[in-house]
DNA sequence: GTACGAGTTGAAGTGCGATTCAAGTCAAGC
DNA sequence: GCTTGACTTGAATCGCACTTCAACTCGTAC
């Protein structure tokens, strides 16, 4: 029944390494042994998946792991993850507003005829440009 | 007329080693000598504008420098560059899908009750679970 | 019993995007 | 002429997220 690290690493597309690093920096909890060898239980996949996900969106695999365990040390528990969810949220928002501007400026580059990306820069809206 | 680099990082909201970092990268041109010190066109700063939206938004050192070069080395000078805006722009497009389900987890989680992120992970869309 | 494959460890290495440091240069003010 | 402060350089260091390595331990198959 259990998954040994292998196959895990296997099912969700990383390496073994990378799964011990997950759980040296507090990722992953350390699963059972079996003389020596990590065995996973099938349920570690959707933590991984989780954990990719943020990983993905951009938090670092020290707020990751503040994300997943949900309790910190300092201040209240479920008050202070709340916090962190809500600055990355506005983190996230932000993020967001920077690819949407790169992807109107690619757009753009496409539409105009410049070879330069700075030849197009006089055709940006204003809030785009410098003074 | 001419920007010291001290002032150039003050308005950018960069460091002078950054700066000198850029440049030794190929994002900025060597700007022009007064006894040896760098002194920038105020121009810069637009440039200096798209390097940091094109990093910020994901674009490596590299790729931002042929971005804004738009003139790379091998096969035809614009068509690669169309392509390399191409691929970010489909590279962006997959950074939002990212973000977009992060956010949606991260305000699942303020709905409910949960402490911890994966006793959340059964009222998740089936696209989101693992089997 | 030994060879094999998968797993174990800690330590060191990698690539990226900078920052920091030491030692020196230069123009201006006193 | 000496100090001050902004600048110069190359080299070293940093933090992050891993990867790679060497030396070792298992269970299974032959």
């Amino acid at each position: 029944m259990g998954l040994l690290i292998g196959e895990v690493a296997r099912r969700a597309g990383l390496s073994t390494s990378a799964l011990r690093y997950y759980e040296k920096a507090g990722l992953l909890p350390p699963p059972s042994r079996v003389s020596k060898r990590r065995v996973y239980d099938s349920k570690v996949l959707g933590r991984i998946r989780i954990i990719l996900l943020a990983l993905d969106a951009g938090f670092t695999v020290k707020e990751t792991k503040t994300f997943l365990s949900g309790y910190p040390v300092t201040t209240t528990p479920a008050e202070r993850w709340r916090m962190l969810a809500s600055k990355k949220l506005t983190e996230l928002d932000e993020q967001m507003e920077r690819l949407t501007q790169m992807k109107s400026i690619l757009n753009d580059s496409f539409q105009c005829a410049c070879m330069r990306v700075e030849d197009c820069e006089e055709r940006m809206p204003p809030t785009q440009r410098i003074s």
